[in-house]
RNA sequence: CGGGGUGUAGCGCAGCCCGGUUAGCGCACCUGCUUUGGGAGCAGGGGGCCGCAGGUUCGAAUCCUGCCACCCCGACCA
């Protein structure tokens, strides 16, 4: 155990997980399966990543809307891959009236309220958006349509995990309607260059880009498009998934436009995701044994100052405010600084609480450090600390930050480049997943028998075939038949 | 859906085998005093349908039956 009541990564990686994920306040369980309650913080650090994604997503033209949470069941088996993929965990809507037991057992469902055809709650919007765009859209003028929503939906996962995978979700889902296959390859990527950024930039995790092999696929996808990220104990995490989904969904909602030529044609389409999954790969990507780390960009309070007020100093308190006040405001509205001049809790608890909540930095200010005209200015990421002159204090924790943030993709980087191996031997492949872990770079023959024999037998998947990935001679790692590039392999979350 | 586990105060647990005082401990909470440079100390105090429903018994948190819920590990998935 750390010295905050939390499991070490090394002894026990998931419950660390777990329980820092509860400790530090972000999520806890709810009182129904497999549904998770966020709490302010956590909720404050998904508030920013979606403000910085819907900035984004209007920046590149899209708009946002909403679609029902309840989608009549027909509509989910108009589309034959899409209904395979996720008929098994769609939550039904059967009746629409509750009564009083007529045995005085409380409240039953009314049998006689029984609906004519039983909704579903949304996994994903496809079906009901395409049976409203077909209304929609006529006319090549009618087109593209960039939409997004910001919604909840359901899968009914026969395992969860706190935002890794949970039964219901949050997340931005993304829409759009196109006149030809080419723009909606080229919305598609993108989104995916969209979504990579974000991650690196303001998550702090450097991303693997790439597409999705056929068994990996998005149900009702041509092709699907992934950023997968690298986690401390190695394994893979599917941050987001852009889809080119070609015209199936076209077809399976008979959504033809009128095109400049005067014929009528399919309407091609994307849609894309991003959900509170993302929370979980920030925790696991960077925070430590003492609690959360998290980047300046995403953190709901930037800088956290701790007063030391003894009895001896209480009289100093007014000047010590004096100083506080004009470094916050020297820090200027865009740093989120807190105060924490709470008297009924002592310093050292303050410390360790505000690490535990992963704030990027910490200033202590103490009748110690106003003889000497200093502040003490710790960061989190590396547990340092250092005296800087109050002068120079601000300039200093603005520097801070963005060092801080770069800090932590770099930290990503490297630790993702020291755990990902080239290897040649079905021998070799399962020694480094079993020894060092990773991401494992493999000839591969292209064949989903491979595939699924290759996950039968080391429980590793294709993460994707990487962007821009080099051709290369070589053979199959498992099969030995003949293979033209590289692909990704890891465990996966 | 298979395997394992747990339901006792807001949270974490003990008690259960072997039935019998007023159900106990730690944290948190309230009051007061002393404290405050890495999770403060002392004193006092409040808080329980012992998951639910039956049964056995003079007597059930404890034994029996049934049910429900949640967690963890696997197979499936953002």
């Amino acid at each position: 155990m750390s010295n905050k009541g939390i499991t070490s990564r090394s002894e026990d990686y998931s419950k660390w997980y777990n329980e820092l994920v509860i400790k530090a306040g972000l999520a806890e369980h709810s009182a129904v399966r497999g549904c998770m309650v966020i709490k302010p913080y956590g909720f404050a650090i998904w508030e920013n990543m979606k403000s910085v994604l819907d900035a984004k997503f209007k920046e590149t033209g899209h708009v946002n809307a909403a679609f029902p949470l309840l989608i009549p069941k027909s509509f989910l088996s108009k589309e034959a891959a899409h209904v395979d993929g996720f008929a098994k965990e769609c939550a039904v809507v059967t009746h629409y009236r509750l009564k009083n037991d007529p045995d005085g057992n409380g409240i039953i469902v009314d049998p006689d309220a029984k609906l004519e055809e039983e909704l579903i709650i949304r996994p994903t919007s496809e079906t009901i958006i395409w049976n409203t765009y077909k209304d929609w859209i006529q006319s090549y003028r009618d087109l593209p349509i960039l939409i997004n929503q910001w919604a909840n939906v359901v899968r009914w996962e026969m395992r969860t995990r706190l935002f890794l995978r949970t039964a219901e979700f949050f997340w931005q889902e993304g829409h759009t309607a196109h006149e030809t296959k080419d723009e909606a390859i080229v919305e598609t990527k993108m989104i995916l260059k969209l979504y990579a950024d974000f991650m690196r930039n303001y998550i702090g995790v450097d991303v693997v880009t790439g597409v999705k092999s056929e068994s990996e696929r998005f149900a009702g996808a041509e092709d699907t498009y992934t950023t997968e990220g690298m986690m401390q104990d190695g394994k893979a995490l599917q941050m987001g998934t852009s889809h080119f989904l070609g015209q199936n969904f076209a077809k399976a909602f008979d959504c033809k436009f009128q095109t400049r030529e005067g014929g009528l044609e399919l309407v091609w389409a994307t849609s894309w995701g991003v959900s509170t999954r993302m929370m979980g790969a920030l925790v696991m990507a960077h925070s430590d044994d003492e609690g959360l780390v998290l980047p300046p960009k995403l953190a709901p309070i930037h800088v956290v100052c701790v007063p030391i007020v003894n009895k001896k100093s209480m009289d100093r308190k007014p000047e010590m405010d004096a100083i506080v006040e004009k470094l916050k405001e020297g820090l200027g509205a865009d740093v989120k600084f807190k105060y924490d001049d709470d008297d009924q809790k002592r310093p050292g608890f303050k410390f360790a609480e505000y690490e535990l909540k992963g704030v990027p930095i910490r200033v202590a200010i103490g009748p110690r450090d106003m003889d000497k005209g200093v502040l003490e200015i710790a960061r989190r990421d590396e547990k340092t600390k250092e005296l800087i002159p109050i002068d120079d204090a601000v300039e200093y924790i603005q520097k801070l930050l963005v060092e801080i943030q770069d800090n932590l993709l770099q930290r990503s980087r490297n630790y993702r480049l020291e755990h990902t191996t080239n290897v040649d031997t079905f021998d070799e492949f399962k020694k480094v997943l079993e020894e060092k872990g990773g991401f494992i770079y493999a000839h591969w023959d292209g064949t989903e028998e491979t595939e699924d024999k290759i996950k039968e037998l080391t429980k590793a998947t294709i993460r994707c075939i990487p962007t821009d990935n080099p051709l290369e001679e070589g053979v199959c790692v498992y099969s030995g038949n003949p293979s033209t590039q590289r692909v990704l392999f890891a465990k996966a979350y």
